[in-house]
DNA sequence: GCGACAG
DNA sequence: ATCTTGTCGC
């Protein structure tokens, strides 16, 4: 991929929450490029002592099934994780390993939320936003919005309904009985798409293949040259 | 003021 | 997110 805009991306502060509701105004909520099939997985792991961070990005091909390209980004993570700003502290490793990336994904599948977020700008949305490309935010554990729980068959789902009751988004039981996934579009994806997408990249793990990967890829401990050590995790 | 709180 | 070994259950 090339080249992307760098902008505002103030870590913290009194303007932090500001900036993001001023992104959320880009936000499109559009349905997603037809005929998709080249999902970029992203997630980023990190040391110990959360100084140090390895983003990873998995291009996956939802027709075939195979992996197109894959890639990470190792460097220090200065931003502190607070609930709310993930993005602060993850999407900077993100982006400069989206930046490396050849291929151009139709789709972004992040770990986090979408516009299920208090400010309506998960880390989903503010990837999107900044690439110019469909995103979708795939969180682990809820962080805003009314929910129920689905069906404890997988492919259940449910709706996440925003305070004044506009859906943004849908828990998805992507393993039987097992703990759901709270999904919600990111940018340029409609809430209905999102959760069209979730499912249709299911492959036997509670993560979709594409964050799956990309988990994995990340914690993966690098292939070490005789006195080399993993940066994030030395000895 | 209290409780919640992605990764 | 990471810290940590074995253990209970399908
Ligand atoms: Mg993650």
């Amino acid at each position: 991929m090339s080249r992307y805009d760098p902008f505002p991306s103030l870590p913290s502060g009194p303007d932090a929450g500001a900036l993001q509701s001023q992104l959320a105004n880009r936000v499109e909520l559009s349905p997603l490029p037809p005929g998709w099939r080249r999902v970029a997985g992203i997630d980023l792991a990190m040391g110990r002592h959360s100084h140090l961070g390895r983003a990873a990005v998995v291009v996956w091909d939802r027709e075939s099934g195979t992996i197109v390209e894959e890639l990470r980004h190792e460097g220090p993570l200065n931003v502190p994780y607070r609930p709310g700003f993930l993005a602060y502290r993850e999407a900077p490793l993100i982006l400069e390993c989206l930046e490396r990336l050849r291929t151009l994904p139709d789709l972004l599948m992040c770990d986090g939320q979408g516009i299920a977020h208090p400010r309506g700008l998960g880390i989903a949305a503010h990837l999107g936003v900044h690439t110019g490309l469909s995103s979708i935010g795939v969180a682990k554990s809820p962080l805003f919005g009314r929910w129920e729980h689905p069906g404890l068959e997988v492919g259940c789902t449910s709706r996440i309904l925003a305070p004044d009751g506009r859906r943004i988004g849908s828990v998805i039981r992507s393993r039987a009985g097992g703990r759901p996934l709270w999904v919600s579009p990111g940018h340029r994806c409609t809430v209905a798409d999102a959760e069209a997408a979730v499912l249709a990249c299911l492959r036997g793990h509670r993560l979709p293949e594409p964050t799956h990967l990309a988990d994995r890829l990340s914690k993966r401990r690098p292939d070490l040259i005789p006195e080399e050590v993993d940066p994030l995790f030395p000895a």
